[in-house]
DNA sequence: TACTCTGTTGGTAATCATTATCAGGCCGGT
DNA sequence: ACCGGCCTGATAATGATTACCAACAGAGTA
């Protein structure tokens, strides 16, 4: 038998593109879209198709490497997570994408306790802050 | 000059197309999609365009008469809303789409302080909370 | 009521992100 | 080196949303 068949998902085979995609968005600082690391990876002159890009920002996002939301027009965004898994939310500039990784302890119970309140059960809630930066805030004072 | 044209947006024309889409939006209990309400509205003979449906969610969505959310994959969703512009969030149920509206003043203070707290300013947050409602957990205790 | 001035409508084409296909290439174990 | 199967990537397909724009219909006005 090769490697983990058992019961859990078949080993992720190690590839040229798959480190390319984990670095280059390593690389960067906050949120961006598939499409964006495609076009970064090819103006560094890298070979990636597109399809393999959105293949292992989907995996990392399932290993929970990567964590993922949704701007306004329906565009996935994903960014690198140090948090191991763990559950968090985040505190996102809109400007420059600089995000600070949220842990809101009371949040957390203020939800479940709101749900089962409400007597709903397998609740899972989305909860993203979006705003702008101390150094963004400066720079463009308004609109 | 004819009617409101002074500082705000010219009056809106009262159509026939405009009221179906907010009574089939009404008449309804859950948010849908653009395309549902199309279909909806087709499918009991009601003679109206898509780009027409998909204008006057926007509409509503825009004057705060209808709330709206992104689907995972995203799609936009919509709702027509009783709180009358005031801010609030939602409680789902990602089955039969019945929706209990959430006033969450301590969340509010958690959001604003987080934001504060990190130098953030103009910070906007986005909060839903999607599970099964009791009927619904009872129906299909598993998937 | 007839007329005119605009905002509105809606079929269709265009966008655009994401997914499905599938033949050919590469990884890993033997 | 050999093989079987996962991985790749160009391309087509999908599906929601938007752009277009000529025909249409509210609402004042005479
Ligand atoms: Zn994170
Ligand atoms: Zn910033
Ligand atoms: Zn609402
Ligand atoms: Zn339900």
């Amino acid at each position: 038998m090769t490697g983990t068949v058992g019961g859990r998902r078949r080993r992720q085979r190690s590839t040229r593109q798959g480190g390319l995609v984990r670095d280059q968005l390593a690389a960067g600082e906050g949120f961006r879209s598939a499409q964006t690391v495609f076009a970064e990876l090819r103006a560094k002159g890298e070979e990636v198709g597109l399809s393999t890009v959105y293949r292992h920002l989907q995996v990392l996002a399932d290993e929970g490497q990567a964590d993922t939301l949704q701007t306004g027009d329906g565009e996935a965004l994903y960014r690198l997570c140090g948090t191991d898994g763990k559950h968090h939310h985040h505190l996102v500039c809109r400007n420059c994408g600089r995000t600070v990784e949220i842990e809101g302890r009371g949040v957390e119970r203020w939800a479940s306790q709101l749900a089962e309140e409400h007597g709903f059960s397998d609740v899972n809630h989305t909860i993203e802050l979006l705003g702008l930066c101390s150094d963004c805030s400066q720079t463009r004072p308004r609109d």
